[in-house]
RNA sequence: GGGCCGUUAGCUCAGCCUGGCAGAGCAGGGGCCUUUUAAGCCUUUGGUCGCAGGUUCGAAUCCUGCACGGCCCA
């Protein structure tokens, strides 16, 4: 292990502790309170009008944060997690020998123990004088010093752990001396377990369907391939959980729903990671205005149990979450973004006329519903920053959903916008077997035999339907993105513990 | 895939344009200090300047390629 100056320093550190007979990593740790509990205990034994009080025989654990040493006494900062609470270390409570190994061989970042009495400092901070210290783990590389001050009311940081390569790299330090972070995680465990409160209380059933798949589906989008090899199999990564979930439908669950990861091997940017966390749902008996209902109600609650309420900021935008949302056709949004009405220009070379005309980039190998799709909704979409539902799209590019009666064209479809970025898409399912294998059997024709973006024909989602699939209303969402919007960061880099990253050399 | 920007001490950054001894703050080491909180004061250590080539008497600095990252575009 090549160590550098620091480390060294403190690997030096390490083993005078150990020669003074002190285990720099013990088993076991002597703690009465967290920080967080241990602060409360003073502030209640106050209120109860025990002014001045100190409160003795308590032990809490750390990380090191900070150090002001002063002669023969020194002040420093522990952080668990729950808190920081200041230790008030002197000779005249520790003894001469603890104070002096302390100050030589005790860092910023080292886990320890501080066991003494509860009481305010002069300043009025709830600190612990302590009476006894301990090294409870050793740290042996610094963790990057940030220091704050408050000013008017603002945190003001000095210096900071900020290079995004490093902090996504070693997020274990990222979390370690960042406490914004370590919010953004907290924020997105609450937003996780209130959409399944959500949909608990609606009676939907949560499961969990293969994430190796034999042939993939539900979504337009590149798989990774991997490989079995006692079956000698070629397998696939989901891209989608929706052709198992639909299954379960024809198997009697009248409501599922999975949270999990989905993987597209596609392009990595500020909104896209190649594994990525999904939430779907499937309702029997209802169709894509009933799931509209579920969605924005579903969004509201998720806002308002994490932040406590519907309205958010969002990049300096104020957005209002609060059902109902703004429904809008497709057909209508674009024209009224791009001037273009694709329904006037019913073939792909006619519409990349009239994109141009309208100073649009158009593809010229592109087909008439990928030009609608990236093309128009392309540029509608940064437009959409109150939540808006986008309806009914075009049943090229739509192979798993219901057409519209009356309207050869579209199908019942909705994807939904907040704050410009596409959160999700939902249909009312195609349920009708001989119209679904028409589907696939076209879309082959639009994408070419070896296009990975074209559905392959799945012959037992096929079978599965014919049994019988009760009409039902289906749902995705990106839940990054959610997350994204309720901690307002512009990055999904932000949301994941560890996003992808190259290897490095 | 393309364009632009970045990579210098553990961290955050100057220095590069206009080539000439590699710098600052924090952190670290030594010293002073028994109520501090970005503690303070004195002192001091620490570098594969992303990697590989090229130009030059001389390269962190100029040129080329590569790696990784960021932003924008596809």
């Amino acid at each position: 292990m090549e160590r550098s100056q620091l480390e060294r320093q403190r690997v030096a550190k390490l083993e005078r502790l150990r020669e003074a007979g002190v285990d720099p990593y013990p088993h076991r740790v002597d703690r009465t309170h967290t920080i967080s509990q241990a602060l409360e205990t003073l502030e209640t034994a106050e209120g109860q009008g025990a002014e001045g009080a100190q409160i003795a025989g308590v032990a809490v654990a750390g990380r090191l944060r900070s150090i002001r040493t002063m002669g023969k006494v020194t002040f420093a900062h522990i952080d668990d997690g729950t808190g920081a609470i200041q230790l008030f270390l002197r000779v005249q409570q520790l003894g001469d020998g603890a104070y002096r190994m302390f100050k030589q061989n005790f860092d910023l970042g080292d886990f320890v123990g501080a066991h003494g009495a509860l009481m305010r400092t002069r300043t009025g901070e709830i600190s612990v004088l302590a009476d006894r210290i301990t090294m409870l783990a050793k740290a042996i590389s610094p963790l990057p010093v940030v220091k704050e001050r408050e000013e008017d009311g603002e945190t003001v940081r000095f210096s900071a752990f900020s290079d995004l390569e490093e902090r996504y790299r070693q997020r274990y330090a990222d979390l370690a001396s960042n406490a914004g972070v370590r919010e953004i995680f907290r924020v997105r465990a609450r937003v996780m377990s209130a959409l399944r409160r959500f949909l608990d209380e609606r009676r939907f059933l949560e499961v969990e369907t293969p994430i190796l798949q034999p042939l993939y589906g539900g979504a337009a989008a590149r798989p990774f391939t991997t490989h079995h090899n006692q079956l000698d199999q070629d397998l696939y990564l989901r891209i989608s959980f929706e052709l198992y979930l639909k299954r379960l439908v024809v198997g009697m669950y009248e409501r599922v729903y999975e949270i999990g990861h989905d993987f597209r091997n596609e392009g990595v940017s500020h909104k896209h990671n190649p594994e990525f966390t999904q939430l779907e749902f499937y309702a029997a008996y209802l169709d894509y205005h009933d799931v509209m209902e579920l969605t924005e109600d579903m969004v509201a609650y998720a806002a308002e149990e994490v932040l406590g309420s519907a309205v958010i900021q969002y990049q300096g935008h104020e957005i209002d979450l609060s059902p109902p949302w703004r429904r809008v056709t497709l057909r209508q949004a674009a024209l009224e973004v791009t001037g273009v009405d694709y329904a006037s220009h019913p073939t792909a070379p006619e519409l990349a006329a009239a994109m141009e005309a309208q100073g649009l980039a158009a593809r010229t190998d592109a087909t008439w519903g990928y030009l609608i799709d990236k093309g128009l909704l392309g540029a509608v979409e940064p437009t959409l920053i109150q939540p808006t539902f986008i309806i009914d799209y075009p049943r090229d590019i739509s192979p798993l959903a219901k057409a519209k009666p009356g309207d050869p064209m579209h199908v019942e479809r909705f994807e939904f916008f907040i704050g410009g970025l596409e959160l999700g898409n939902a249909f009312t399912e195609l349920n009708d077997p001989f119209d679904q294998e028409q589907r696939f059997i076209e879309m082959g024709q639009l994408y070419g035999p070896d296009d990975e973006e074209a559905h392959p024909l799945d012959e037992d989602y096929l079978r599965a339907m014919k049994y019988g699939m009760p009409p039902n209303g289906g749902f995705g969402m990106g839940v990054d993105r959610l997350i994204m919007l309720l901690t307002d960061q512009v990055s999904i880099r932000e949301v994941i513990l560890y996003p992808h990253m190259r290897t490095k050399e």
